[in-house]
DNA sequence: CTGAAAGCGCTAACAG
DNA sequence: CTGTTAGCGCTTTCAG
């Protein structure tokens, strides 16, 4: 299929390609006269602009990445519908890439951005992602960056977070306040700040109510580590009455450790556990969650870059933007 | 930041452009000696090639669309995680579009990437469609097109499907097993083939049993309203004792209309679902689901596409490659 | 208001 | 083996 191009719509209508692609770019230099007889034609050849041709030229490639972990994850799997919304109304295309919290591929994918093959990168970090060379190399190159969830602070751009330190405080308070005095914390990273925060909170309202006992836990990607990990949890003397979860893909195991091992949730263990799963009232027993507002967190992101695309200095600064996350208390906390 | 292109790097060694972007594509026209040179001066300078000057001068995109009707269900995000791993293996990237189970947006999809903005799409049409000129227009403009799971079999491609009426069919036979005899069918539109399959192979194994109860609902895209069909099938003297549900989003609706109205599953009600939902056997009570194989379609899907672009000759015909879904019996169909 | 010309950065014939 | 030439299809000065 021999595609229509300018110049055969040119041609056609015995015009320049200048006044033709002028016309249907509704150019005030050309008149509405030529417009409306252009536009018309273009229709009826059905003409579709060649949209490399057009970035080459204007180099703009109305194209965004989402560079996420993982996208089999409710949360990221929200993010990136409020992103897409976001993008559909400015007329942007969206390329998805996946870490699978690989430093060596997040860096890989970044080495690919310098090319300008997009206008912007929303991202979420790697657990291993312990240096930013590979981002602030992408962002020396003025492709614009913004972060959303797993952040690196140091960058000069925004962030788009949750209240982390706030909801494990809270969460930890709730546990404290249901008698809980050993409570443990699972999270993944430390190198993350997301993680940190989290942490931090847990640490502080341990520390509020003058309790020594604190657990904190590595949980990496290794299901069968992780499941030894939570197992042995629960051989020992030290083995808490509560427990925090950071990560959402921990929840299964969790379940399945305490079924396993016949741990009754609430009764031995009360269970709170970062996620935005939908179902989780409906498992057994229903889980308390602390939700972020993944879909707005997505939103916010996109609109936060596009407003970044819009400007022409790029003289950027380190921001945060914090969406308050929402307990839901359920039977796992009770 | 003004990025390195061929002509510098050119420049720099006193040699033609063309020279270089042959030593850099590896050209057996070119010598080892210059080569070395070239790709060392390369990435001292670190060039990049633009990929919208090379697209445009290739007129291949090295992308590829994945059209879905919404990202976050755990089917269409692992499908996306299979396609990804593909497509990263050769070297493509992956653009995102979300139908939200409108036509009009995947008519607006289709009509965009006649421009060649991707070498070729892998999708899964809405609930809405019953027309296919969109897709047909693409794949006329000679960018193929390979279906998964929501397929449209009229046109001549390949279609990556899992055993839809074999499951629908063992499933209904189970519960029949499990002495129900007035189950229930829920899908979602009578337009996709999917959903006709499963709805045939729940008729057929109801025949083979000789029940005359039929109860075939189709639910949409609102939950107020599916909620009212949910729960107004307990409301009757034609209430169901089972319930094969084709749509995953519906599990939360179901187990709320059960739990609001105080039917027992699977004492009350049976029930199996179409799913791939990781956590279904820690749900109350544990959900017996058809697990499609997600990753796998992904897999193949994207593998079909990539022979196709591979191929000089675009000759493609109807076929349909059928790769098994695994039934999980738990006690909500006990 | 319209058009001629130049060129974005790259690749592909074709000569040499 | 290397270089010259000619664009891919589009946008943007700059003249007229």
């Amino acid at each position: 299929m021999p595609s229509v191009t300018l110049k055969m719509i040119a041609k056609e209508l015995s015009l320049s390609v200048a006044t033709v692609s002028k016309a249907l770019a509704n150019s005030y230099e050309i008149s509405d006269a030529t417009k409306n007889i252009v536009l018309e034609a273009a229709r009826k050849m059905g003409y579709i602009a060649n949209p490399y041709a057009s970035s080459l030229r204007k180099r703009r490639s109305k194209t965004v990445a989402v560079v996420i972990p993982e996208i089999a994850d409710s949360f990221f799997a929200k993010v990136i519908n409020g992103i897409e919304e976001v993008a559909l109304f400015y007329g942007y295309h969206v390329l998805i890439y996946m870490t699978h919290e690989s430093l060596s591929r997040e860096q890989a994918i970044m080495q690919d951005f310098r090319s300008g093959r997009v206008d912007g990168i929303l991202m979420s970090v790697s657990e291993q992602t312990d240096t930013v060379d590979h981002i602030k190399a992408v962002m020396d190159s003025n492709t614009p960056v913004v972060f959303f969830d797993r952040v690196r602070e140091e960058l000069p751009t925004t962030c788009i977070v949750t209240n982390d330190f706030e909801s494990a405080f809270a969460a930890t308070s709730h546990l404290i306040s249901k008698n809980c005095r050993k409570i443990a914390f699972v999270g993944n990273s430390p190198a993350l700040a997301i993680n940190r925060n989290r942490e931090s909170g847990y640490k502080a309202a341990l520390k509020e109510h003058q309790i020594t006992y604190e657990n904190v836990l590595i949980c990496g990607n290794d299901p069968e580590n992780d499941y030894t990990i939570l197992a042995s949890l629960f051989r020992s003397d030290y083995r808490p009455d509560g427990i925090i979860l950071s990560v959402e893909k921990l929840i299964q195991l969790l379940y399945q450790v305490c079924h396993d091992l016949n741990v009754n949730i609430p009764g031995q263990l009360k269970v709170l556990t970062f996620t935005n799963f939908a179902m989780a009232g409906f498992l057994n027993p229903p889980l308390s969650t602390i939700n972020q507002p993944a879909y707005e967190i997505g939103k916010v992101a996109a609109q936060t870059l596009f407003k970044k695309l819009a400007r022409t200095n790029h003289i950027s600064e380190a921001e945060s933007i914090v969406l308050p996350s929402e307990i839901i208390f359920r039977e796992s906390s009770n």
